[in-house]
This record gives structure tokens, sequence and C-alpha cells, in this order.
DNA sequence: GTTAAGTATGAATTAAATGCATGAATTTGA
DNA sequence: TCAAATTCATGCATTTAATTCATACTTAAC
């Protein structure tokens, strides 16, 4: 079947869907109202169908309006990935590989990724993605990232996984603070202080699955941050108090003044993981990347 | 950032893919040879790089030329596949809903289907695609289906399950064939004659895993056949034997003048299941044919 | 060498997209 | 309720992009 949409067309119907009106998108697009208005029409005569129904003057989509707007949002950061990819690939550059980090995952090793990338894999360039925060997974699926580093549950069977390690879950506090002065930080003690935490919903294997709810103590208040530099901010001028994997706790703790303790007999540990997609395009490239990973950040299994 | 490619340039790129060379290509697209090199040069030039290397008379694809062949196949399908959505939407049809159906699996249902979602759900309308074959879950990964109508083992955990039911394996044979007079076979008796076979490999949950190596036979050779139309002539006018889920077998198997026998004590069973992917844009829709597919089939649970 | 098949290029032509000016419809706000 | 303002549609002129035609160039094969 031929293919009667342009990238124009395209770019318009996001555009519209964006700014909710022919106008504002005209703005946003940088060219005539009247040129978006028979970009319109256009489209609608090349598909046979009305994209959207102009009963008063906002446009409302059409259900085949909303069709082609989902098509759209997929074609459109495809193509950007793809060009942002092209524009990566000169001086000897030959594939890119996307890196996603979970919000608090450190990044004190990725100098170190590049440095091995550089030597031994001069043809993959890299990308860090900002945007992963707490859902690695979804921009997996999405394609936006090709590999992503998360802590927890091991991700679902398709993805294509490797176990880093197992890593302890310290205590970050203050080093002034009160109960920086114990050794290890028995469970209880976390009800008398604020919990400074990343997650809003407590997950599965996660500080509040394998701390709060199974020793059945609740702190006394929980202040939620979804970054990384927020909440160590925040435990650092208050008396509040958070839980990090130690791979996390002991490369960004000390920057923000913060003490690290053990919890308990030390027996609560996460793990961390690398996963990617199977079937993507550029599998060979990803899985050195993994690989590399792996040795550079040696857990000891 | 802009997006400098257009549909045209993509389906340039995709058609040298297929074609191999320019004036290949220039016929499939049905344009003039020199319109493509023109083409060809403008889309190096947007993307300042080159994505062909012209060592010799045929061109051959540079690192960045196979990125944006590879962005090129996904943005063409999510392109014909969204048109195809929207010529569909015409007289109160609003969503598409895709099915793609296991090689063998049964279709003797599908008109009752036709017939609910046109009492329920006037709004959604149904398609089923034909190329799926044997590998369903890699046509619902790459979207190029809703819905997949499995049996076996069920699918990884990421996809949207629906158990249909369980199934007992039945062996389809001529109606003159020797084995016809044993009320039941015993896996021991597949070892006299050829078996036609759908799975060239075997795979777990399936016929080769339940009956022959379970019971360390294997027949006395093997035909293999990717279409149930072949399997079952073949079955029909041979000494060969094959096994099907009931379901398959008795829906189809009366057609071919084949008979079916229960195996052994009749506890081999293989699962039917439908499966969806999360995070689509139609979900509702989805879920609502599933629901339907799961009455009208009726297995026992 | 000469031919054949494939590709590149410049100029002319054709097709597509845009902008301008304007009109119609609807909302907003006295 | 009526002008003013906003928003979208449309015909026509203009600009921009894509295509063809004719032809030259390159490589491979004989």
């Amino acid at each position: 079947m031929a293919i009667k949409l342009s990238v124009r067309q395209l770019q318009m119907i996001r555009a519209l869907e964006i700014a909710g009106s022919v106008s504002a998108a005209a703005i946003a697009l940088q060219v005539s109202q009247s040129a978006l208005s028979h970009r319109i029409r256009e489209a609608e005569r090349l598909l046979d169908t009305p994209l959207y129904s102009r009963q008063n003057k906002k446009l409302v989509a059409t259900p085949a309006g909303l069709r082609v707007q989902f098509a759209a949002r997929r074609v459109l950061a495809e193509l950007e990935r793809a060009e942002q990819d092209v524009a990566h690939m000169s001086g000897g550059v030959t594939t890119t590989v996307r890196l996603g980090l979970e919000a608090y995952a450190p990044h004190h090793w990725l100098p170190e990724l590049y440095q091995q990338l550089a030597l031994k894999c001069a043809h993959i360039g890299l990308e860090i993605a900002a945007d992963v925060g707490l859902h690695p997974e979804a921009a997996l699926r999405q394609q936006t990232i090709d590999i992503a580093v998360i802590s927890g549950l091991p991700p679902a069977n398709d993805f294509n996984c490797i176990h880093l390690g197992q890593d302890p879950l310290l205590a970050l506090m203050a080093s002034d603070h009160p109960l920086a002065k114990h050794p290890r930080i028995r469970p209880q003690m976390f009800a008398d202080f604020p919990y400074v935490a990343y997650h809003t919903n407590p997950e599965q294997g996660r500080e509040y699955d394998l701390v709060f709810r199974r020793h059945h103590v609740l702190p006394s208040n929980v202040i939620s941050a979804g970054v990384t530099e927020a909440v160590l901010t925040i435990v650092g001028k208050s008396q509040g108090i958070t839980i990090l994997p130690a791979w996390t706790a002991l490369s960004q703790g000390p920057k923000y003044g913060l003490v690290t303790r053990p919890i308990g007999d030390g027996e609560l540990t996460t793990q961390w993981y690398l996963a990617g997609l199977h079937q993507v395009a550029n599998r060979e490239a990803i899985l050195e990347v993994m690989r590399i990973i792996k040795n550079i950040t040696h857990f000891k299994d």
C-alpha cells in the first residue's frame, strides 16, 4: 500500500495535539496559519476521512484523528532518534547505544565506561538518557534507551538481562544526626525520624518492602523527592534519613556530608541488573556495552 | 529537534534496501532513476552524512545508512498500519483490533466473534492478520497484531494474558489408517508411521515435548509443513499421523476425512492463551475483544 | 577498446507547499 | 445586543521542492 501522509503532516498533527489550536500550532511550527489550514485539508483529502471535527472554533480530533496522532508520536520519536544517532556517527562512531540509569543509580563509573569504549570499541557511541527517572523499563520498551541500569527485582523475562550483583542497603544521615553515633541502625530506630524517599508508592524489592513492611515500622513522616540530589541535600540539612544501595550511598553520600550505617545485621540487600531489549537493531553493540559495564562495576557476586 | 527526512526519502531508502540498486528501486517506486539519485543526494545533504558508499556501481549502505534503514522499516510499517486503520474507520467503526492466530489455531469461531462485535461493540473493527504463522509473539512485539491466540506454554509475563483453557492432544489419521481401529493410540505406536509436523524444531509444551520426548519414541520419519491445510491434506492421503489440540482437531479433521483418537490415557494436554501487549493505544477495545473471545470459545476450565 | 549496465548531474518542467489578503463564524466584553 | 477580537477557511499569486529529460560519467564484462 502506498503511504499517503508526509512527515510534514505528521508534524502538524502533533503540533495541533500539543498546541490545541491551528493558530498556536502555526506559531510553534513557524509557518502561517493559512499553511497549516491547507495542510489539514490536504491530509484529510488524502486519507478521505475527517481528522478533526470543527463544531466550534476549536478543533477536536475524530477517532481517525486520534489514531493518526498516535502514529505521529511514534514516527516522529523514531525519526528524531534515528537522526540524532546519525548525527553522532562521525569520526568512526558507527553505532550509538543509549543508556538509561534508574533515578538514584550512581554515575561515578561512567567516565571509565567512556574510556573503555574508546579503547576497545571506538565505533560505539554512548548517550546517557536524561529523562528515564523511575521507569527505565518503560523507556526500554519505547526504545528511548537500549540499556537500563536498575535495582530491585529482576526485570521481565523478555529483557536481555545481566545480574550485576548484590548490594547491601545502607542508611544515610547527616554526620551530626542523633543516630550517627550508633555503629549500625536497627529498623525500629527509623520510627523517630522523617524518611526521605524517592518512591511515592512502595514497590517490591525496594526499601519500603525490605525494611519498613518487613519490620512493621513506619517512619514518623515521609518526605518524597524524585531527584537524587534533592533527597541527599534534604537528608544533609535535616533530621531526615534515607536508605540507599551501598553502591549509590558510598559514592554519593560523602559529597553531601552524609555518613552511612549498615541496617540491622546487614542482611538487607537489593540486586542491581542491566536490562536490554531483545530484537533491536544494534544488538551486538548493546551486548558489548553490557559486558563492559559488568566488568567495570565489579560487584562481588 | 527539527526532523529533516521525509517519508519520500524513507521510502527510497527502503526501496534501495529491497531492490539493491538505484535503477531497480526507481522502477519499484515508479519514478525515474534520476529522481532517486537526486533524492539520495538530498537526504545525504540534509543529514550531512553519506548514507551509501559508491565503491563500484552497486551502492552499499554505510553504518549511518543502516541506521536510517532501520528507522525507515519501523516508520513505514507504522504509517501503513495507521493508514489502514483509518481506512477501516468509516461507518461508525472507531478503532481496529488486529487478531493473529497461531498457524494451526482453528477459525470456526471467528464468524461468531464478528457477530458479537457487531452487536455489542459496533465501534470496534476486526482485522485478521494473515502472516503471523508460527511466531505470533514476535508479531505482537512488532505491533503487527494486537491479540494473539496461542497454545503451549504461557507467554512472557509482560503480555496481557488470558487463559482460554486446557485442551487434550489428539492424534489424527486417515479413516482407513491401520491405527484407526484402535480406540486410543499409545505413544509407542507412533514409531511405525511417518509424522507430519508443523514445527521443524521442537518447542516446549508442544507435541514433540509432550509425546515423543516424554515417551522416548521417535516416528519413522518426519514430514514438515508449515500450513495447516497442507498438514491435514498430507495426513489424509498418506500413512502419516499428526497430533493437534482437540479444539483444532475436531473442527478441522472431518473436513479432510480424518479421524481423531485420544493418545494414551488422555492425560496429554496443551493450553490455549490469548495474549496482548500492555501499553497500546486502543487498550480498552483490545480487552473487550479478548473478553468476547474468552466467552465464545467456552473451554471448560 | 567497445559495449552494456548502472549512476550522477544540469537545466527545464512540473508539482507541492506556503503566504497574502480576505471572508465567514464564533466568542468576548462592554 | 452589538462592536471588537479571535479563529479558521479559501482563492490566488508566489515560492520552494521534486521530477523528468538529456546526457555525461564510471565500472564490469567481453
